[in-house]
DNA sequence: ACACTAAGGATTGTTGAACAATTCTTCAAT
DNA sequence: ATTGAAGAATTGTTCAACAATCCTTAGTGT
């Protein structure tokens, strides 16, 4: 392609630095997007929190001292709050402030029908199954053979959560993944509103990974029933703690 | 049943004019979210300009002129400005602002991508169709139909809008709604970015009253499949369209 | 004519203080 | 034990400021 003389001074009117400058440009952008604005790392210190459980359902926010902690304007906490109430992570109350989300039983419900659409359907459908998605589902499963293993329940949950994502990432879309996300932080939460984790996660073991042997073994819709009684199942699991805890 | 005595003195501790008195107050907080704060006005008229194609791809939007057009502090701007962003229908450039978010063909297809897991799946699976909601996929092909018949383009587009966003609803998902109505915002930018709408919505007033026929009868594998084809055709026409504009 | 530089102006990211409106607390009076 | 009213605390929102960064432009040298 002829054109890569170095500093070649005239003739496209572009030289071949400025293409090289325009991409040092653009890679200190996206580094500086990394670290991103104030408010959104306060909402990632404060989402942290309320999903690791450290912050419970109910509790409320209180902005003045909130975002003292955060070493943040009342402002910039503002924003941040905002972004976790468009994720439900948080709830607004007019005029009285912001609230960590106790999530009911409809929520459940909701979260549920939306996985059960999803996640069948990202098995189910071929598209976007590449070697390394695959991979990544059954990695998720060893992840949490091996955290079972050495009884680290906590690691068998995270496992779970890294199964599912993988599952809707098999579909290759960076807006489901994104999707996936908030749910799967949603969750979270609901863990925390009935305790006990651990019996909760055990079954689910030998469950993915044989929803992972039939996917690798090509059998996408033997998958994709399989994970849908799955859900079903576990659905029923937290519907019934929720309903106990009323 | 039981103790419907009107203000009962004592006895439960909570009377029955507590349980409406308590109704009362979350009728009113519930109207109060409705007209909502002031940031998420601002957003709304925002989005409004963008997704009607007034306010058009690339075009920078200064915070102060901005938030003087809307009566509204640069803070308060900034917060809607954010939550814009976070639909997509915004991007934001660090240091250098916000802009109307200009979509690439990688956009498209990612919109195409879950799309085509979603619609189809919500068709298929019958979990959540109750009559109502099928009554509002066939009023979208009517209501499409009639705008047609009177040379409506816009009103085409919108009803074409409608039978997608209801065929989601079919599952009943706050949730899933939520998620669709930012796609279907997302699809709105694409039209304003290649233009001629008329010719591209035109044949698909058919396919919509096939899908929506199959549905009625009962047929929910067919209406997925024929939605499939529909959304795979439609994606293809507009990735078309949007190499044409490079 | 052309590329390079420096100064100046404009815009963003963020803060701090203010203030009306509303909610929560306290505490006395019935 | 309820009620009511005064007072404190919090929220929703605005305004003004400032450093950091970006954009423009005019000048400089070649």
């Amino acid at each position: 392609m002829g054109t890569t003389d170095p500093a070649s001074p005239t003739g496209d009117g572009r030289s071949a630095l400025d293409a090289v400058l325009d991409e040092v440009l653009a890679a200190r952008r996206a580094e500086r997007t990394v670290m991103s604005t104030s408010a959104d790392r306060a909402a990632r210190v404060v989402r942290e929190q309320v999903v690791e459980g450290h912050l419970r359902s109910g509790t409320r926010l209180p902005e003045e001292r909130l975002a003292g902690a955060l070493g943040v304007s009342r402002n910039t906490l503002r924003e941040a709050l905002s972004q976790l109430v468009a994720e439900r992570i948080l709830v607004r109350e007019p005029n009285r402030g912001v609230v960590v989300a106790t999530p009911a039983v409809v929520d459940v419900e909701d979260v549920y029908r939306v996985r059960r659409l999803v996640e069948p359907a990202a098995l189910a459908r071929g598209t976007g199954h590449t070697p390394e998605r695959i991979a990544a589902v059954a990695a998720a499963v060893t992840e949490g053979r091996e955290a079972g293993e050495r009884g680290d329940w906590d690691g068998v949950a995270s496992a779970n959560q890294h199964f599912h994502r993988a599952v809707v990432s098999l579909a290759g879309s960076p807006r489901l993944d994104a999707q996936m996300d908030l749910l799967l932080a949603e969750m979270r939460l609901f863990f925390h509103q009935m305790g006990a984790p651990e019996r909760f996660h055990r079954p689910y073991l030998e469950e993915n990974a044989a929803i992972a042997g039939l996917l690798t073994s090509g059998d996408r819709q033997g998958a994709a029933d399989r994970l849908d009684a799955y859900l079903a199942a576990a659905e029923g699991q937290l519907v019934a703690a929720f309903r106990d805890r009323d």
